[in-house]
DNA sequence: CTCCAGGCTTTAG
DNA sequence: CTAAAGCATGGA
């Protein structure tokens, strides 16, 4: 089936390139989009946006269609902060996506202190060696493994694959959820989620503040890695160094808004637009 | 060569 | 409690 939806505030380039998601690559006129284990075409022609697909409910919640970007710009623009007005211009495109709650969790162990680039290549590769391989009418392709699949494997597999010193925390976490399971991670409100996911391997407050907001849709969620440091430094003229307080500072001025700020201005910061 | 990347764990004070 | 060292890897 095919989704067909304004293009507006749903830019495929927004979308994917602004840090949220580290699976998905060039295909024909867009991209090609994978989640656990389906896959979409996403493309636009910059008045509506396709998305082309088996699974029309699942990438329709996974877009994040139901909800009304314009006017979470609208009461963005209310705070008549001008570096926050004109990232969100420029970066308008972007919807916060609802993915894959265990993929979202080893993808941020991965992420830290990392660059996205290499990123993307330690996933995939972890996906080629450990997924279930998928047919679909665009090709082959392969699912973000189990965790029992993950934990199977010692940390010298993902160090072979490039992962680094993330090597233990990813074969450490996925034993206990194999263990554990993820109910656990269920019912909570984002405050309580973070504190649980903290304990977990890798996981610390910003990698667990990614969490929340990519995978559990607590979007009061603000993460503070070095580019927002630096934002918060050169553009809002900030002091603080310590990234607890800095997040303090973020979520305080934009409660419910803060994950949607958050993405605005990383993804404005980081690739200049 | 050094510095940096969507930081965390461990250890020291 | 806070501060800092150590950590794998690859690109700039």
């Amino acid at each position: 089936m095919k989704i067909d939806y304004d293009a507006t505030y749903f830019v495929p380039r927004d979308v994917l390139e602004c840090g949220q998601i580290f699976r998905f690559e060039p295909y024909r006129e867009g991209y090609r989009v994978f989640s656990a284990d389906k896959d979409c075409y996403l493309y636009t022609d910059g008045r509506r946006t396709y998305a082309e697909c088996e699974d029309g409910d699942y990438f329709y919640n996974y877009f994040d269609l139901a909800r009304d970007y314009g006017g979470i710009i609208e009461k963005i623009k209310s705070f008549k902060i001008p570096v926050l007005d004109e990232a969100c211009e420029k970066a308008g495109g972007i919807r916060l996506l609802n993915q894959n709650r265990e993929e979202m969790i080893y993808s941020f162990i991965i992420s830290q202190n990392n660059n996205i680039p290499r990123i993307k290549g330690i996933i995939s590769r972890i996906c080629e060696g450990l997924g279930q391989k998928i047919s679909s009418p665009r090709g082959d392709f392969y699912a973000f493994p189990s965790s029992s699949a993950l934990a199977a494997q010692p940390p010298e597999y993902y160090k072979s694959l490039g992962a680094g010193y993330r090597d233990a925390f990813i074969s450490e976490t996925a034993a206990r959820i194999a263990a554990e399971g993820t109910k656990c991670l269920e019912g909570l409100d984002c405050g309580e989620l973070k504190q649980k996911l903290i304990t977990y391997k890798g996981i610390g407050p910003k990698v667990a503040d990614c969490i929340c907001l990519f995978g559990f849709a607590k979007r009061e969620a603000f993460p503070v890695d070095t580019w927002i440091e630096k934002l918060y430094r050169e553009d809002f003229g900030g002091t603080l160094t310590d990234r607890k307080k800095i997040n303090a500072y973020f979520t305080g001025m934009f409660g419910e808004l803060s994950g949607y700020v958050q993405q605005y201005l990383f993804y404005a910061k980081r690739s200049k637009l």
